[in-house]
DNA sequence: AAATCATATCATAATATTGCGATATGGGAA
DNA sequence: TTCCCATATCGCAATATTATGATATGATTT
C-alpha cells in the first residue's frame, strides 16, 4: 500500500500524472511563472524572491528538473534554468486534450 | 516541517497549486476522462471500470469533489457523478493563462 | 422486517512529499 | 593555494497521500 497503482492505467495517463504533479505545487508554480517573466533565465535570485530556504528550492528545481519541464545550464558558478519549451508545448497539448474533450453543453444527472 | 509553506504565495498560486493536484493523479485523470467520455454520469462501474477497491475509489472522487471539480448527484441507491463545468472552465482559463504566457521565442541561456 | 445493494467513512500500513540544517562540490577571486 | 560564492545532496523530522479491509449508512427489494 502507500505506492500509486501504475499499471491499472495507461501510460499516457501516468505521463500527464507525473507532469501536473510537478507543476501541482505554489512554490513550481511560482518559479515557472518567474522563469517566463524573466524570459531569460534566473538562477539562484528565487531564493531571495520566495522565503524558502537554498535547500528547499534547489529540490523544488529539481524536480521540475526531472519532470522534463525545466532544464538548467552551467554558467560559471552558477546556474541558469529556463523553461524547455518543447515539454512546455507538449504539455499544453496534452491539457487541451483533456479540458477540450468536454464539451460545454453535455448534460448532466 | 512537511508542510507546505502556503503562506509565502499568492492565493491564485495555492488555488491552481490544488486543482491541479486534485487532477495530479493516474486513476483520478482515468475517472475524469471517463466522466467526460459517457457524457451523462456514472457512479460506481468505475470501480469495475478500473480495478481498484471500492474504498479507493470513492476516495478519489471525494478528492475531486473537495477540489470541486466534479460533482455528485444522489440518484435512488447510487450516486452520479459528473464534471462540474464551472470549475471545468475556469481551470482550463486559469491554464492557459499560465501557459500562454510563454512565448515560444524566449531566448534561453 | 430482513436481506441486499451502493456508497461513504474509519482505521491502519506503506510510502511519498515538504522543508531545512548541515555538509559536500566546484567555480572564481584574492 | 586559500577563501568565498552558488548549488547540490544528505539526513532527518513532520506531514500528506495512497490503498485497502472492515464497518457504517441509507435506499431498494423481497
Amino acid at each position: 500500500m502507500g505506492t500509486t497503482k501504475s499499471e491499472k492505467f495507461t501510460a499516457e495517463q501516468n505521463r500527464l500524472a507525473i507532469q501536473l504533479k510537478a507543476i501541482a505545487h505554489p512554490a513550481r508554480i511560482a518559479i515557472l511563472q518567474q522563469l517566463i517573466k524573466v524570459n531569460a533565465c534566473i538562477c539562484g535570485e528565487l531564493v531571495n524572491e520566495f522565503g524558502l530556504a537554498q535547500a528547499t528550492i534547489s529540490q523544488h528545481l529539481k524536480e521540475l528538473k526531472n519532470a522534463g519541464i525545466i532544464q538548467g545550464n552551467i554558467e560559471g558558478a552558477s546556474v541558469c534554468y529556463c523553461i524547455e519549451p518543447k515539454a512546455w508545448k507538449a504539455l499544453l497539448e496534452e491539457l487541451n486534450g483533456l479540458f477540450g474533450s468536454f464539451k460545454n453543453g453535455q448534460n448532466c444527472c
